[in-house]
DNA sequence: CATTCCCGCCAAACA
DNA sequence: TGTTTGGCGGGAATG
């Protein structure tokens, strides 16, 4: 219990206005992501160096890092080692797993129909390498099966392997649970579940919202992964209604109702909505314009948004300039917001809109410190 | 009250 | 063995 390994740590001394979200899972991982793209593509970030960096336990790292290995963000390279695979990584990685998640459904459905637990026990490896060994290559690795990587990797497949667009994190838990109706169960993935949608929404994959009819908080895939209708590209080459944020109202969007009453089975209702497959096609050829798109953007140096990863300026000297600055930046930025068609931009986008907020955060906070001092 | 989820104990996995 | 990973759930902050 000895105070060791604080040095500056001694920030939040006095408790006057300590709050939990100063420490969300959420933050810290917007965090981690600037950090990592402050790195060129490819970068390996070590976790001792990223923890140290954010002034956080080792523990929470894990965390974040394995969440994000589960969308492609990162890639395990070494012990202490990740790749920074970059924000495009994300749409190969999703699909891969849509395509899985069917596979196991349709797979089991020609078995039996108590499906349910599909999604949760494939327990297929998929190393890397090949296979070569087929034997046993299960133990006691009962662990690896509960991995926060493969809760993750699930409940991304919960929205992308049914027709339901809303999920509660109950929902996901019981569905991803199985037949086990065993309460502590329940709540325990439950706790990792939120763990998991924290840092999604960081990355801004989904959204928190309150059902329309159950009031009740749920979540909903956002980000390139439209319905199948509507003619991708083209539509739409944008307008000047700079104020087009989501959140703002209802739109329509969905077409679709939903059942959230503990009554109907999630996985039932996906079941006999294999229609996807139909659209494997389209979808082929959507991403490839898209992968095109991004080699492009990759070759030249494209844009980055309003700063660069090393565009880091100096600040620090005069804060309120800078604020002003900052400002005017934002305005442009949701200024041009729906002008990105297409989803790597949007996302790329958003993740810088969303970093102003941390930063500005941030900001606040050391003035505070040192106002403070 | 219910929902959210931080913190860190401590046991697998690994060097 | 010591170190790195990372399940897991108590219980406190928050809504």
């Amino acid at each position: 219990m000895s105070s060791s390994l604080h040095t500056e740590d001694s920030q939040w001394k006095n408790p006057s206005i300590y709050s939990r979200k100063d420490k969300s899972l959420g933050l810290l991982c917007s965090n981690f992501l600037k950090l990592c793209d402050r790195e060129g593509e490819d970068s390996t970030i070590g976790l001792d160096n990223a923890a140290d960096q954010l002034g956080v336990e080792r523990r929470r790292i894990y965390d974040i890092v394995n969440i994000l290995e589960s969308v492609g963000v990162l890639s395990r390279k070494a012990k202490n080692q990740y790749r920074w695979n970059g924000y495009s990584a994300i749409s190969k990685a999703v699909d891969l797993l849509k395509k899985e998640g069917l596979k196991d459904l349709s797979t089991v459905s020609s078995t039996c129909h108590n499906v349910s637990n599909v999604i949760a026990c494939n327990n297929s490896d998929v190393k890397e390498k090949g296979e070569g060994k087929t034997a046993g290559s299960n133990k006691i690795d009962n662990r690896k099966e509960k991995s926060l990587m493969i809760l993750a990797q699930n409940f991304v497949k919960l929205f992308h392997c049914s027709d339901v667009d809303l999920i509660s994190l109950d929902k996901a838990a019981s569905t991803l649970l199985g037949d086990v109706h065993d309460p502590m169960a329940m709540k325990t993935k439950t706790r990792r579940l939120y763990d998991i949608a924290n840092v999604f929404v960081s990355l801004n994959l989904i959204e928190k919202i309150r059902s329309p009819d159950n009031g009740k908080p749920v979540f909903r895939w956002i980000a390139w992964n439209e319905n199948p209708r509507s003619g991708s590209l083209a539509a739409a080459k944008s307008d000047d209604s700079t104020r087009r944020t989501f959140g703002a109202e209802i739109t329509n969007i969905t077409p679709k109702r939903y059942r959230d009453d503990s009554s109907s089975d999630l996985m039932s209702n996906g079941l006999k909505r294999l229609k996807v497959a139909k659209d494997d096609e389209l979808k082929d050829k959507k991403q490839e314009i898209s992968a095109e798109q991004l080699n492009e953007r990759g070759t030249k140096d494209f844009v980055f948004g309003p700063f660069g990863p090393s565009s880091l300026p100096r600040s620090g000297i005069s804060g309120k300039e800078n604020l002003k600055q900052i400002q005017n930046w934002e305005d442009l930025a949701s200024k041009y917001h729906p002008q990105y068609q297409n989803k790597a931009a949007n996302e790329l986008f958003a993740h810088y809109v969303e970093a102003w907020e941390s930063w500005q955060v941030e900001a606040a906070n050391e003035l505070h410190k040192q106002h403070e001092h």
